[in-house]
DNA sequence: TTCCTTACGCTACGACCCGTAGCGTAACTG
DNA sequence: CAGTTACGCTACGGGTCGTAGCGTAAGGAA
């Protein structure tokens, strides 16, 4: 989180813990009422009662910081089971869209990533402790669909590999896409419709009737 | 594009046109340089050749001039036709990975698209200058696979405009994914097993051993 | 306890960028 | 010609950045 490594420094006074919390919960705030552009440190700093000297000795800018305080928000998704394939499809969706549907995440999300172009430490950063810790839904949905027989077992684990993170950028591409470049909602009937989609194929999608001709 | 209408003013000395196409090329230079977060209107001034406030008369600030400059960028996405549905699909993924390549496109994009969500005009903006604009090539790839028989005809305007987005946004959606959050490469791999897919649907896309491809 | 070390709050600072005002000049119209 | 608009240039107040320096606070070790 806060790059402290509790190996490194045993002695002196420990870092306030109470102030990494206030600083994340300031920050949070300040995404909500800011907005990414004009969320400033000093903004942040005044919010959580401390100094902006504090904030400099933890994070080394508004990044690293924003990033560390929408990560945990991300960590709140779940994948109940709902009994098939397609309804546990849909929930995560709709669960994924409710997420970005908050106003720290919608203007921090896209922000950090566009930053995060060029900044390889940062996108590291935003992998570890964002990305890379979604792929479990795709995981545990996958196992799960195998386990009713919805899907057939994939051997090889490379493939398998391949697959999961071909179906993670595909659903939360699309999710983020229609939300924030197209700009409309996520509805249970978008949901439905891109279930039917990802599972059925363009096919079946647009073809209740035969393709006879 | 520069919001001057040929009807409004057709007195007094004209804008420069020199002027206007030397401030596109430049911003694009700076953002290759720069990229969105330090690129500056003085430093775009600078390499134009015009004077700061000479920006300020067309440009509302940042944003607004960066989706004119990259704007053009995306009208180069062609969609040739490749003999089926899921050539024509794969060509157009990997064009629309070329084009998120290119440093000015990947940094201005999702910069623009995250300062859109606290701005309603920038918003507008870029659905106007590059997002409808795009949904062309699924609307042309699509008539395509009708006269070829691979999808059918659907008769209700209303549900095909919805699908036609819905495929808008898993599509661009999955590559802008890939390519800027999981930060991998979009090859003709990735863009192959994408397509098997988006047209067959999960099942078809892990059982790819069956026989007949 | 008394040192030692590190964190904290606070102030102040140069550097940079912002967006605009004001001015004289340039270009085009009727 | 006069009228109108665009341009280049300079200068400015206001804001943010990131850091340095200082005295103080809170822990661990002798």
């Amino acid at each position: 989180m806060s790059s402290t490594d509790p190996q490194t420094a045993r002695t002196g006074r420990p870092r306030s813990t109470a102030a990494d919390a206030a600083i994340l919960e300031a920050t949070r705030a300040s995404l909500v009422d800011l907005g990414w552009s004009k969320l400033t440190m000093g903004d942040v700093a005044a919010r959580a009662g401390v100094a902006k000297t504090t904030l400099y000795r933890r994070w080394a800018g508004k990044n690293e910081l924003v990033v560390d305080a929408v990560a945990v928000l991300f960590d709140e998704l779940e994948l109940p089971d709902r009994g098939s394939l397609a309804a546990d499809v849909q929930g995560v969706v709709l669960q994924f869209a409710a997420l970005l549907e908050r106003p720290e995440t919608r203007t921090a999300l896209m922000a950090v990533v566009a930053e995060s172009t060029r900044d390889d430490s940062l996108r590291v950063r935003i992998r570890d402790s964002i990305v890379d810790r979604q792929k479990r839904l795709v995981l545990e949905g996958r196992q799960r669909a195998q386990r009713r027989g919805e899907l057939p077992v994939e051997p090889d684990a490379v493939v398998a590999d391949r697959t999961a993170d071909l179906i993670f950028d595909v659903i939360a591409g699309a999710v983020v896409h229609r939300m924030l470049v197209s700009a409309e909602p996520v509805d249970t009937d978008w949901a439905r419709q891109f279930t039917l989609l990802l599972l059925s194929g363009l096919g079946a999608g647009t073809m209740e009737r035969r393709p006879g001709s």
